[in-house]
DNA sequence: CGATAAACGAGACGGTACGTCTGGTCTTGTG
DNA sequence: CACAAGACCAGACGTACCGTCTCGTTTATCG
């Protein structure tokens, strides 16, 4: 069964469920224009190369605006990127736990092989220094997606009982962290083939096949 | 046989096989001042921290001296840190293959779990956003161990041809992604349980079991 | 005869003589909360580095409040000044107008030898800046209290006509320029000596004397 | 006898008569751009107004270089107005004391009358809050005038013993003060009336008078 | 041995961004 | 309408590094 994961944001300020007593409301065009001038600088730059003071120009903001609600770039870059959803991956649930699997790693790749991809690596370098942004990455991108795909795979176990007796979290972690580390490290392309490879391979591990029409053959 | 890795020097500057038409040499204590203050700095302050003024100040060299010769301070951090050997994981040759690579597998994460990995993981994040410093790394740290892993692999499949017919690559990554995953995300921790099983488990799937002292049952 | 002066208030805005056409009246507690914060923050801070955002916070006063009814914060200061009455420096008719003139001198001196001369500099510091200021000053401080010093030596020229025929306004400048050039310069002190004894040294070059008893000597 | 004024720049960081250990020598062009642009800015605006970011503007310079070589913007335009000897009220020694004083007087007058005055103003408006600013001006500005003029008053007093005998401070202060309080206050021009006939009046009461080629009549 | 030439320290310099602060203005809701 | 609360833009603050530069000094090699 799937754990809840509770989703916190934990380096947005305040948003404590609203104490407003009087003052002006938040401008909720303000925040778009934040957001989406740092989608707009991020098509060009690295997060690295990004200022707050070039996000403010470009949103046409104050910079004491940003600060007010968010304590560093990266948190804003993560808010924007969420907001955009601009990584999406979506388990299926009415297909074989295989399949599933299958199509779900594919689009994963897939995302990571373009610009997403460059920049889930920029807040990913990001975390190197700042455990809060690691963090925060963990907990609005990861936790969740994580979280699904180790229930698939007990359910995948359920069916094909046959599948050896290894720990679902080091299953998931020979299938999926491939992805990273062609990311961060640039050795291996995250090209058609591997895309198309990897995972038949790790599957024919497990004792699964797939047809020519990607459907597991029993 | 080993393809012999050249171990090029990319990012630092100049140095072409000697010129040398007159001048003062190049001061090799200079050259270690910078480097160890440069690994003093580490201890306590990640790269994106760390100042390249700081180090000179550190070392008691001047700001241009530091330029001459590098440019960039991850090209500094790189090289402190080959200097001083800190990531050393040899490869035995006198024993079993899959002995080897468990035995390299495990001093590999045990070193990245503490200090070294950390700043492996700073030097990757500088990476993102510098594709210099993701090139000079792969050259300088990791082409040459990968070379060494997949010989090592190919020597284990003459031995046990049972092993499924799956791309070297493809088995090496499986095998060692999760290293770089865990420390680049902060999910899961390279921790004691993890170094002892991970590896069992992922030679299991290739049919091969040890016994208790770390031998392979033939 | 002294010509009457207008104490005209300037700087403060509208107080029309009272259209008051509905609405919630002026809150009186309000206008005083942020008068004597205003004071308080001057014992410890020079008005140049008091802020109005201080004074409302002091105040328990929103900012907008205070720009409402005054535009700049030397206005707040000078009503809050005049309100508490700081400086006083009354002059008698029921002595000798030379008696007068000396207790008159000596009671602005002492007070501004103290913290209302320090405020009193700052406000005219102010004014260097903002014509208005200056301006504002002059009317609520200074032309009444410089109409009533002339209109005295008049009366003493009428009782002393030795007294040289030299410009009065030349005459009260030589007696009460000193004080302020002191307070702004900083140069020379106002102490106990300086205001025993130069207002006798300003005299005697009248042929004013005076006794023991402060007592002018016919 | 006059006692020498030691005029120390206090308020400039540094320039203890040449260190000069190594280093970029400091740019004197830099110097003088810093300073032309400081008065540049000060002929349309009060110092109040003016900014260090404007003065690094207009000088096409660093803000840090500014920071690096003064400590507060007042030190900025003291040095740029000494620089450019805006002020120069010499005193001669060659004619009767009386009338150097007169001469030394109305030159004074007249230079506060103009915008030289204002910034004098100013600086003293800054120094109302900064004590450092106003010791500064003293030391660099004041004490040396002042010192003058006390020496041709003894002077004068030498050659006519009919004087009365008043502390000499106090006398300087009859006759200088008025304008440093006409400066400050607004009240009373400095205009041609006044400087043709304030120091009369003043002489006058001393018994000095003069001819109509401002000749002293002995 | 004296000339040449690079290495090196010191530190000035123009830039750029930092994160904070104030000044004024504005936009709500409450009394 | 007055007012508190507080969001907001504008822009200066003083600091920190960047990477480059200009000096004077040192230390080798070569003629």
């Amino acid at each position: 069964m799937a754990k809840l994961i509770e989703l916190s944001k934990i380096q947005k300020k305040d948003e404590p469920g609203k104490p407003r007593g009087g003052g002006r409301p938040r401008s909720e065009s303000t925040r778009r224009a934040i957001l989406s001038a740092t989608l707009k600088l991020l098509r060009s730059d690295a997060i690295q190369n990004i200022t707050i003071e070039a996000i403010a120009r470009e949103a046409g903001v104050s910079k004491a605006t940003i600060y007010r609600w968010w304590d560093s770039k990266a948190s804003v870059v993560i808010d924007a990127f969420i907001e955009d959803h601009i990584i999406h991956t979506p388990m299926r649930h009415d297909i074989h736990p295989a399949e599933a699997l299958l199509a779900h790693w594919r689009s994963l790749a897939e995302q990571y092989a373009g610009w997403p991809g460059t920049v889930v690596g920029q807040i990913l370098g990001e975390g190197q220094a700042d455990p809060a942004v690691q963090r925060e990455f963990r907990e609005r991108f990861y936790y969740g997606r994580r979280a699904i795909v180790n229930e698939v795979f007990d359910q995948l176990r359920k069916i094909r009982p046959d599948i050896p007796d290894i720990e679902t979290e080091h299953l998931v972690d020979m299938l999926y962290s491939t992805v990273y580390r062609r990311l961060m490290l640039g050795y291996g392309l995250i090209d058609k083939r591997f895309i198309r490879e990897f995972p038949i391979d790790f599957f024919s591990l497990l004792g699964i096949e797939f047809d020519d029409n990607e459907k597991v053959i029993d």
